[in-house]
DNA sequence: CATAAAATTATGCATATGTATAATTAAAAC
DNA sequence: GTTTTAATTATACATATGCATAATTTTATG
């Protein structure tokens, strides 16, 4: 028998491994025997922390959501006394680095986004893991751009948003998918170059 | 019993009820028993037409990009005449109209994502497609940037055609997720002013 | 150290699933 | 109109799967 641990630290251990199998074999062929499998444990014990399958799902799927997070926002949380463009271009620059970009967050985020359709509970998680990361740009494009003295609408503003938002999750997808091609590097600089041109604002 | 019909009618059938499964249940629900069912038919069925289920699935991937094919590069095949900037915009449109832009797009989209990682099949279709599809803006792009007289390097246009592909696979990802927030209309006006601040180009 | 509580394994069960094959029905051929 | 052939259904089977529960082991408690 595998030596026994506190709840909170096996909990976490079962979840990283629901998002290891998640990404590695897909969802289709995820069972909680092969869960258990990646925690080097025996199935009955995800019984023991989760009251069914689904439940570990939306637990994976909500810590997932969670990193990313911790990886964007959490690159700009002190940057409070930084200009505004600076602190743009580290939030455009963390979204354009691992572990943000790699095959397994595509892989994840593709295999959960499926659920987030027929389960309600998914839907929320993922409602509220948006709102905190696509959310993020506004705020930021208003302030570099009245740090520059230009005037800019509220509407305006949106738009320009979800161009760079746009642009971002579409290299996101690139760069994921072909990190031959583009390398995390280049990612930005590109990433970086492409916002500029559609904020008017220098950021490179 | 179901009427009978010639091979090829059945076939296609069965490969649209594929993807209405597909979209409507996600890959983890679809069992050739389900794919029976959308299409009206007995489960022993399939195994006439398709040797396993992988067969069938890959089917419905093939037939899935050859439809998007048709309604984003069908868009211009017939405007050679046309000025390079028009047809471009054209172009650009047609990726951001239904059904290229729609919830099943983009869920079928993300539950085939995944098989393409561990089927060399699916890889090689995906392969095929994604060329067809996104590798239509490098010339598009030349030629609208050379048709005003400016020169441009392939490097700068390979980087300004990722920006471009990204910004249209970006707000494709967005228009799928939120189309109350975003209807087709406003879609096409983003893109089209967005793709003009990226390219230096007037395509509004 | 004995005992209770928590964590982990082992086992069982009902159902779903992919696949194989036999039986049946409808169309085609002659 | 009978026979052949193709299309479709029906049935069967071995395995995988989610879930439940009993048995066992480890840690904590007194």
């Amino acid at each position: 028998m595998v030596s026994r641990q506190k709840g909170n630290t096996r909990e976490a251990e079962l979840i990283e491994a629901t998002l290891a199998c998640i990404a590695r074999e897909g969802m289709r062929k995820v069972t909680v025997r092969k869960i258990a499998e990646y925690a080097g444990v025996t199935n009955g014990l995800i019984r023991f922390y989760f009251s069914n399958k689904a439940e570990i799902i939306r637990a994976a799927y909500a810590k997932l959501l969670e990193e990313t997070f911790f990886h964007t926002s959490g690159a700009i949380d002190d940057m409070d006394d930084v200009p505004a463009a600076e602190r743009l271009r580290a939030y455009i620059v963390a979204n354009m680095s691992p572990p943000v970009v790699s095959r397994d967050s595509l892989l994840l985020w593709a295999n959960f986004l499926p659920l987030t359709h027929d389960d309600p509970e998914m839907a929320n998680i993922r409602r509220h893991g948006y709102l905190e990361t696509t959310g993020r740009f506004v705020p930021l494009i208003a302030d570099a751009i009245r740090a520059e003295g230009r005037e800019i609408t509220d509407a305006e503003t949106r738009r320009r948003a979800i161009k760079v938002n746009a642009l971002v999750d579409g290299l996101w997808l690139e760069g994921c998918l072909s990190p031959e091609d583009l390398k995390p590097a280049e990612l930005q600089k590109i990433a970086l170059s492409g916002a500029s041109s559609l904020l008017g604002v220098d950021l490179t």
